[in-house]
DNA sequence: CGCTGTATTGACAACGTTCAACGGTTGTGG
DNA sequence: CCACAACCGTTGAACGTTGTCAATACAGCG
């Protein structure tokens, strides 16, 4: 049930606090294991928990009413998650899945306002997150808006190359189980359309594909044409 | 220079306050009256201010690498704005400019930490406020991800009616001056697209169109176009 | 009165979706 | 252990929504 605090240290949200205070934190939480392709949470499930990823990797998605899906975001390591209620909501607007094995921690949400209280770090910390979620969701509205498929995908492929980029012989892999359609849902597109950019990618040894594979060959190739104004 | 505490009272930002706690961020608050036209702040500029909206409208907007524009959000009266520093970021990420004539509340950001150390309910409600504004993106992000053009105006003309909607003989009249421009920026469609959906919905009796001007005579005609699931 | 910014409308092209069929891989249950 | 289902991916063809290009009209303003 104790988590040691050297295995958090390293992580953004800690590395500003006193040894004592992270203990304080660890305490309270309970870290829990979620097998690839369990939910953490349920959109519209009561928030009754907020989490911070220790390991693996997930992806947030909401469904609309007419049942179409899109993936809002990936859940790195050091992320936090799911703190719909310190933003007034009492459920949870996305879904929480993982795409390889996880594991979390997690706090009741009636602890969130000692916890902010005891240490104005975390409120400050929590800001610059939404903050910065807000803004790479602006990012997303520009270039849906303006830009055509292809520079898109190119975008998005290169976003995950930061996020989980491992380094290999050939090149960069995407580190955790991805497919065509998940790359569709981040880019508002279909698999087809994803599919076939990615074959012609392939062609011209700028990535390597798979089955839930993605290998970035030629980062600098794949950036010039996700800057590339409209020709 | 001293702004009276009626004026405010109403707005939700401080409807939880006490009088003596208004008359303190009060009195260090400068009005700025701001033309229609004019900008409050420009995009990449120091963020040295942040602004509460006591009259008037405003757009928020963003330019690409590239010269393309889109409108972020509107400012409402009651709306905080500008509070960049917040985020923890140095600069302004879009331009604030006024499309009718406007009244800011302004605060330098150095302020920001007293305040919410000062008024907790502060620091409570800016989380509030921003996280409503990352679902109001994020489901932008769905629209736009899912959508086909039509429906994406008619919800974003939808959601003027509910932020500005004036109450008239033959409808609801958007109560500031909008151009066909400016919706195709908040949808991510080009003027041609909107004028001509404008146009047929006007042949339906479910709008009033006119120069920078729009009054919608069909409020629940609309919403069954916003919400009709793909034929 | 002419200029600038806004709006309308048509013709056309194209990007991307939809529909369809097929091949390959993984995992499961008999 | 093999057969089969389920899932993922690929590719072709047709269609349609929407962007692009272009021409015109109109309103407001100096």
């Amino acid at each position: 049930m104790k988590v040691d605090r050297s295995l958090v240290k390293s992580f953004a949200l800690f590395n500003k606090m006193t040894d004592l205070d992270v203990d304080v934190l660890l305490a309270q939480a309970a870290p829990r294991r979620v097998a690839a392709g369990d939910v953490v949470f349920d959109q519209g499930g009561i928030a009754d928990h907020f989490f911070m990823l220790l390991h693996g990797r997930l992806k947030v998605t909401q469904v609309t009413a007419d049942g179409q899906q899109i993936i809002v975001r990936v859940v790195n390591p050091g992320d936090l998650f799911g703190f719909a209620k310190a933003l007034q909501r009492v459920d949870y607007p996305g879904t929480a899945l993982a795409v390889s094995e996880s594991i979390a921690l997690c706090w009741p949400t009636e602890l969130w306002p000692q916890f902010i209280d005891k240490n104005p770090h975390l409120a400050v910390t929590a800001l610059h997150t939404i903050g910065q979620r807000l803004e790479e969701a602006h990012a997303r509205i520009r270039e849906m808006s303006t830009q055509e498929v292809e520079r898109r995908v190119a975008h998005t492929v290169l976003r995950l190359v930061e996020q989980a980029g491992k380094k290999e012989a050939a090149g960069i892999r995407i580190d955790f189980p991805i497919s065509r359609q998940d790359i569709a849902e981040m880019t508002g597109t279909t698999l087809h359309t994803v599919s076939r950019i990615l074959s012609a990618w392939e062609a011209k040894g700028l990535v390597e594909g798979g089955r839930q594979k993605l290998l970035v060959c030629n980062v600098p190739g794949l950036t010039a044409l996700a800057d590339e104004a409209k020709k």
